[in-house]
RNA sequence: UCCUCGGUAGCUCAAUGGUAGAGCAUUCGGCUGUUAACCGAAGGGUUGCAGGUUCGAGUCCUGCCCGAGGAGCCA
């Protein structure tokens, strides 16, 4: 029985008879021959048709394939130079699935196409070779986290995305009904591992997140997906060690299996391979200072912004610690430096190339009258805080954890410019759709 | 919310205030090894919307809508 064979996997089959089922990547055709170019996902086939060797109808109805069409088609696996590929399909038969209308032809060419066309028909977008190699990345990366954590005896504690109240009390949240009362989407899932982390020691949640604010830049999405452990007992240097090492298994692992997408993208391995561990750390006033021998016109106290961040992240070869931000910048549950009560014990990652931010957590405040000040002090309103203080009020340890914004860790390893290409449906001020 | 730039054929773009054009895509024709194939032909337009200036507006002015980049805020 002749096999149906995917296209990554052609090089086995040489030889033999095989069926591929796909779509038709692209057509080229001279005279008595035609050159249907296959892609089923796995990758693009190159097909031969001679017209002497098939039957009439088997090279009129490729002949009359648009791009786009699902076909399955039976041919012989040759090797052949000629080919992109390297692998030929000398196909014998053809079954057409679905002819795009010329009516209403693929709207995708292999041509140019602005932003905003792609983004309206991301849905068709996605199954271009870039696009699809951006996907690959991505999932490596989800799962090289996920198999960081689970290796290092975390468990996995899903956090709710309707939430009562903000997380934080800061950013702008999405309001939804929930029956007669309102709720929110969920802006971090932190405070709930953190009474995860007092069930089960080490956790981690892995779960969308969203941010109603109007930032209309190339690092935000109002829906983005991040992974955030959480640890009992641990302090600033244990996950500052936590975090290098997992942003140094996630870039090996993608170089590791991924590094055929990463040459599609045209991404330099060089810049990804000098990302091993020990990543420099750099506390907040070193990193105020290095800013204004650069020329940044930063005060100690404020934080930093865009400029700033895109020029520390240029400074080093490989990611960066920035730790012990002064306290006020930061949220009301980072615990503060006994030596220096003025900063906090928290921690950010600043990818490089310009890349900036793709990590930030930090120690949580253990003390339950430290909490209900710096409550206070930001006006959040107590009551939906109750079952956290309890976390204080029932064996309070001192812990730890931090935020990784996946797609700016696409972004990145990708290389690039804007992380509207590292999701596959993204979520920004002004897109919806599809 | 603010600043800057943009909106012309399905797409990417051109057009001193004076007859709206090209490439790609589509359709038809040609080509037995093409590599975003190539060659020839055809069809395809309320120049984002609404006003205004002018003999005449894609072009100048006003308002609005939409998009891109950035600021603020953030991962």
């Amino acid at each position: 029985m002749t096999p149906v064979v995917e296209i990554r996997n052609v090089a086995q089959f040489e030889g033999q008879d095989v069926f591929i089922q796909g779509w038709l990547y692209n057509l080229r055709e001279s005279g008595k021959i035609l050159f249907p170019l296959l892609r089923d996902g796995t990758g693009i086939l190159q097909g031969v048709v001679v017209k002497s060797a098939v039957p009439a109808q088997v090279f009129e109805a490729v002949r009359a394939l648009t791009q786009e069409s699902s076909l399955r088609a039976r041919g012989k696996v040759r090797k052949e130079k000629r080919a992109p590929g390297g692998y030929e399909l000398d196909v014998a038969e053809v079954e057409v699935l679905q002819n795009v209308s010329s009516e209403r032809p693929y709207p995708i060419t292999p041509k140019e196409h602005g932003v905003e066309f792609l983004m309206d028909h991301r849905h068709l977008w996605l199954r271009s070779v870039r696009q699809r190699a951006i996907l690959g990345v991505r999932h490596e990366i989800i799962r090289a986290c996920r198999d960081f954590f689970d290796d290092r005896g975390f468990t996995l504690v899903d956090t709710p995305i309707l939430t009562p109240s903000a997380c934080e009390g800061t950013t702008t949240l999405f309001e939804v009904e929930y029956f007669d009362q309102k709720a929110y989407l969920t802006q971090s899932g932190q405070l709930y591992n953190e009474a995860a982390a007092m069930a089960v020691g080490k956790t981690y949640c892995f779960g969308p997140t969203f941010r109603a604010e109007k930032s209309k830049t190339r690092r935000h999405l109002t829906e983005f997906w991040m992974v955030e452990p959480e640890v009992a007992f641990a302090q600033l240097d244990d996950i500052m060690a936590l975090a290098e090492g997992l942003v140094a298994f996630v870039v090996a692992r993608a170089l590791e299996r991924r590094r055929e997408e990463l040459k599609t993208l045209e991404r330099d391995l060089s810049k990804l391979e000098k990302c091993a561990p020990p990543f420099p750390r750099l506390a907040y006033d070193d990193a105020v200072n290095l800013l204004k021998e650069k020329g940044s016109e930063i005060a100690w106290g404020s934080d930093f912004g865009g400029t700033d961040e895109t020029i520390l992240s240029e400074s080093f070869d490989r990611p960066i610690l920035v730790h012990r931000y002064p306290s006020h910048v930061k949220a009301f549950y980072m615990q503060p430096d006994p030596e220096r009560p003025e900063v906090a014990l928290c921690v950010d990652m600043l990818a490089p190339e310009g890349y900036g931010e793709i990590i930030g957590g930090g120690e949580r405040a253990a003390d339950e009258r430290l909490l209900l000040r710096r409550m206070d002090e930001q006006k959040l309103p107590r009551e939906a805080f109750e079952w956290y203080l309890d976390l204080r009020r029932y064996g309070s340890v001192p812990h730890a954890g931090f935020g990784m914004g996946v797609e700016r860790v696409v972004a990145w390893i990708c290389g690039l410019d804007h992380v509207r290409e590292t999701i596959p449906f993204p979520r920004m001020l002004n897109r919806l759709t599809p």
